[in-house]
DNA sequence: CCTCCATAGATCATGCATTATATTTTCTGC
DNA sequence: GCAGAAAATATAATGCATGATCTATGGAGG
């Protein structure tokens, strides 16, 4: 596989000049020079910036151009409330379609990711982490909650968990919560082990981005 | 304003064609088709429809096509749960920030909405109650978590309540409740008769959707 | 049953018309 | 004659149409 979909490779680059402020609130996005940047025409980076306006990253000014939608320390949180909301809510539908053999696989991710925060290979860590959370999701079995999780996922830049102070040590205390809920098979407890456990991600990371307090305008696009 | 933005007519036009079942989970939305229906290249067509994508109306199969994604019941209900615990945090944030005059006016479009009702004009009633939630929402002052309400709420169809047996009457018990936590300052009372009064519009609209109870695959596209 | 080829369709590149913004010019009032 | 505003022009970038390329599928032939 080459380059499937220029589209999603532009989408895809963006969103992370934005996440991690090379490209700021209010700057516009230029299309002719961004298919410059990437070695391609102006259609598939224009049809990549029109999926980031859907996510809410850009917006559209007519015949002006995309441009940087407003961040908020505020919106940050609210983007991890969402998380946590769904990720709880699978976490409790998980619990009783787990079986034995899942909830083992789930320990073993534990352990191993305990290994490698011993080892200091924080890469892995994050690698396991998004195992373990995929493992729970898919077992929930809905495909819509799983959609808007990963939606509100996307506003986390690639490989930022592991530059969070605080974060791999946090997680793995986290962990062993939820998966103790699980063994116990009592899906409310997994519910609020995995909401504190998204929420408390959430204030680390809102507290090492710099970002405004508030932008002030209540724009939705 | 003649057509601003072709790509957003095209979303809207084909949204449409899919929530309302004139386009079945599976088929592929042939771009060449929809160009020449609506009377424009496929440019803006390929453009609205990676746009529904984004949306997970639509999936995307490499160098085949777009075609519908799979929609069950429980998808249904699950965006309602999405919807209600998003429009019940909005509600309970908003409670201590909405002012007399806020108040009042919420109480005046309720006014109206129950005049509408009993005078059958179903359109007006759907209106209002628009209007009742976006004053809500706005009040609130969150712009992604009004983002992520936006979004759940793409999934039901245009003027489709009012065509929903019950929902005019459910609408005007449950928008009181509403108002009544409103005018006791109780953000959580707000919040628990928004969440209900959504959930109640989401047990209806399931039950007269005609949809296949599940879908089976745990595709996320 | 496997291979090769024809065809339909997606995907991307390019070009043109349209529109918003910046700049310059012109007009008006003092 | 000069300052400021309004109008006209120039420039730049979007938005859409068209055309070329590449890929996946279905069927004929071995």
């Amino acid at each position: 596989m080459a380059r499937p979909q220029l589209s999603d490779e532009v989408a895809a680059h963006v969103r992370e000049l934005v996440l991690t402020g090379q490209l700021r609130a209010g700057e516009f996005v230029r299309v002719e020079k961004l298919a410059e940047d990437l070695g391609m025409s102006i259609t598939p980076v224009r049809e990549g910036l029109l999926a980031l306006r859907g996510e809410g990253i850009l917006t559209l000014a007519p015949r002006r151009g995309f441009l940087v939608a407003p961040l908020s320390e505020q919106d940050l949180l609210d983007l991890f409330w969402v998380q946590a909301q769904l990720a709880g809510e699978l976490a409790a539908r998980a619990t009783p379609l787990l079986d034995d053999e899942q909830i083992a696989e789930l320990g073993e991710l534990q352990e191993k990711l305990v290994t490698a925060l011993g080892e200091g290979d924080l890469t892995t860590v994050e690698r396991l982490n998004h195992e373990f959370h995929r493992t729970v999701n898919r077992a929930a079995g809905s495909t819509k909650l799983a959609w808007f999780l990963k939606t509100a996922t996307r506003y986390v830049p690639l490989r930022y968990y592991q530059r969070v102070g605080g974060w791999p040590d946090a997680t793995r205390h986290d962990h062993f919560a939820v998966l103790e809920a699980f063994r116990a098979r009592d899906p409310e407890a997994a519910r609020a082990a995995m909401v504190e456990h998204i929420r408390h991600a959430g204030r680390l990371l809102a507290a090492h981005a710099d970002l405004p307090e508030d932008t002030g305008d209540g724009t939705t696009g």
